[in-house]
DNA sequence: ATCAAAAATGAGACCGGTCTCAATAATTAT
DNA sequence: ATAATTATTGAGACCGGTCTCATTTTTGAT
């Protein structure tokens, strides 16, 4: 059991002193070290195998070069490309990322919030906080959270996705195909929810033609997606034996759209003959689904990508001028495959 | 600007010495604080907000309860249960996950790992490192690694998959439904790639059945999945519109099972009636696929669960005994769904 | 009540870097 | 060549906990 090599046995070996030694290896100075000196002092280094211990670098400076991401579940399918988006951007500035789930407990969530600043990482990105989390109970750290709630974005910079005008997207879209009675399935949170049945009914409202009750349909949430996806499945027969069936349906998520989708099948629809299906969150689950499935994108890569970018200003500017909040918006795009198609009169 | 209460505040509001503040603090001890001393500080840390400093812990202490997990792209579908078996683990025992991606690519594991002892990481889980990685470039802290290479399983913990195991369940099951000539897509990594032919070849062996060269299909590796999809998708064409076809594929991860499922749609095929799909991995894609795609588990969450439990061994067994490396397997399992059926003869 | 053993508390070194500030060496301008 | 700058280097405090060991209290047994 060799002891590890520090910065003084470093020096020491180079013959120099501990403060030389260190400005070759931090990272925050602009270090001004002979060029000789320094490569006496990493060939010291090297031969010792020395590596900087961060833990006692960050005692001191107070960064630690990792930020926090809290989520409610990696497991879900859109998480992975929001994360990716975050990480290339922190990769760049050489910040590392540490992955906190919620599950969608309150109480986990704060948990995870004191791990963040217990841990002194150097930012936070938080998505959708449960209503049940105080603004006051925000660790006072450079952050972004992930949200459209009017109640945090006053307060801290927000990176949110323009789900309503998304939904409008795909309407407008199954709207000019000649579909009049659109289903649409609405899964999610409660919020999500009623954001996209407020669309849906605008939607509705501004074209003219009439709601049906009956086509809109809440399709309970279970935190394993095997579950909800289960439950949707039912939901959606029902709707789609019903005496009248829509000929489009408006999937609020990839996963319902998906479910729709095996539906149909079952059912004996031809997609897109019979029925239109359209889906949201354009994951590639949708891409590689027979048919493959018309998505609403919410560029997940993008808003993660943004949030690093934001958080990173935000960190990067000595608690400068630049102290007002900025709410960014990253618009939905609508992905056409071949899920969906032109209105088509039932055979008699 | 406030200054951060630290526990010398703490112990001095509670009138007590900053160690037996500490006492109460620390995750380590035994804490032998008297329930009074006890309530009086925790009530002085609570009026000041007092959070420990865990990287002050950390640098005498010589524990971040940090773990590292470095995989290729946390973008990968199978990534995320991965991901959440080991949290599940570590949360249970008071550990946070730090998350790297390598990209396939040596240099940036390199750099990964390095950041891994930098941050003073308490254990690594290492996937598939690359050939270029030395053994004696290891970092020398507990790690587990999910490998079967044999030049990592010699000297650290691994777990590993039983892959070729898993083909030949595929296999098996579908002979049994009558199928003899099977095609077989082939992606991922060279070694998967090997690895997999020889289980089939191997299986065919056995089988006594002749081995066409034609039913084997190589799909060329694409960082991006989307470029991988669309390569296989031709492939897959091509073998499709041979003059004989196969009466069923296995394709060796289900992203290739859903490619041959989305062109046996388009190419007019019905599945499994005309031909059946067994995939590998057990998305949740292929539960939610048209038809929902019959597939070999490799039981991911497990996986993480196992190498998580293990890492966590390692660390607690204070370096005493259980020296020993252990390499643990996880068995696949078929999952069958509507994609696959008996074989049937063609029509004339 | 008396003394040993156990429990609780306090003092202060220590972890391994960073940071400030002064001292010294190297350059450049005059 | 000499003073004025500027670039390098060194000393040592400091960050906020943990750890060891000694000291004081409390508890228990006789």
């Amino acid at each position: 059991m060799k002891k590890v090599p520090t910065l003084v046995d470093v020096a020491k070996l180079a013959n120099t002193s501990k403060a030389t030694a260190a400005r070759v290896f931090s990272r925050s100075k602009s270090a001004n070290v002979k060029l000789e000196t320094k490569a006496r002092i990493l060939e010291a280094a090297d031969k010792l195998g020395y590596s900087p211990n961060l833990s006692a670098a960050s005692l001191r400076s107070k960064k630690t070069y990792l930020i926090a991401l809290c989520i409610h579940d990696i497991t879900n399918p859109s998480s992975p490309s929001l994360i990716r988006g975050i990480q290339d951007e922190l990769a760049q500035n050489g910040y590392d990322l540490v992955v906190f789930n919620s599950d969608w407990d309150p109480s986990k969530e704060k948990r995870n919030l004191q791990a963040v600043v217990r841990n002194q990482l150097d930012g936070l990105i938080l998505q959708d906080p449960s209503a049940e989390l105080e603004v006051s109970e925000l660790p006072d750290l450079p952050s972004v959270i992930l949200t459209s709630n009017n109640v945090f974005s006053s307060v801290r910079n927000t990176v949110s996705t323009d789900t309503v005008g998304g939904v409008k997207k795909a309407l407008t879209y199954l709207h000019s195909m000649g579909h009049e009675r659109i289903g649409i399935l609405l899964g999610g949170s409660v919020s999500q929810i009623t954001n996209r049945k407020r669309a849906y009914l605008d939607f509705y409202q501004d074209a003219g033609l009439e709601v049906e009750q009956r086509l809109i349909v809440d399709v309970p949430f279970k935190t394993r997606a095997s579950d909800t996806f289960l439950i949707a499945k039912e939901l959606i027969v029902d709707l789609m034996r019903s005496w009248k069936r829509p000929s489009a349906i408006f999937a609020s998520n990839d996963m319902l759209g998906l479910a729709a989708l095996q539906m149909a099948q079952i059912e004996g629809l031809e997609v897109p003959r019979d029925l239109s299906v359209v889906g949201m969150d354009d994951l590639f689950s949708a891409e590689s689904a027979s048919p493959a499935l018309t998505s609403v994108s919410k560029h997940r890569f993008e808003v993660g990508a943004r949030a690093a970018k934001n958080l990173l200003n935000q960190i990067n500017s000595h608690g400068s001028a630049a102290k007002e909040v900025v709410n960014e918006c990253v618009e939905c795009s609508l992905v056409i495959r071949d899920s969906s198609g032109p209105m088509r009169k039932r055979e008699a």
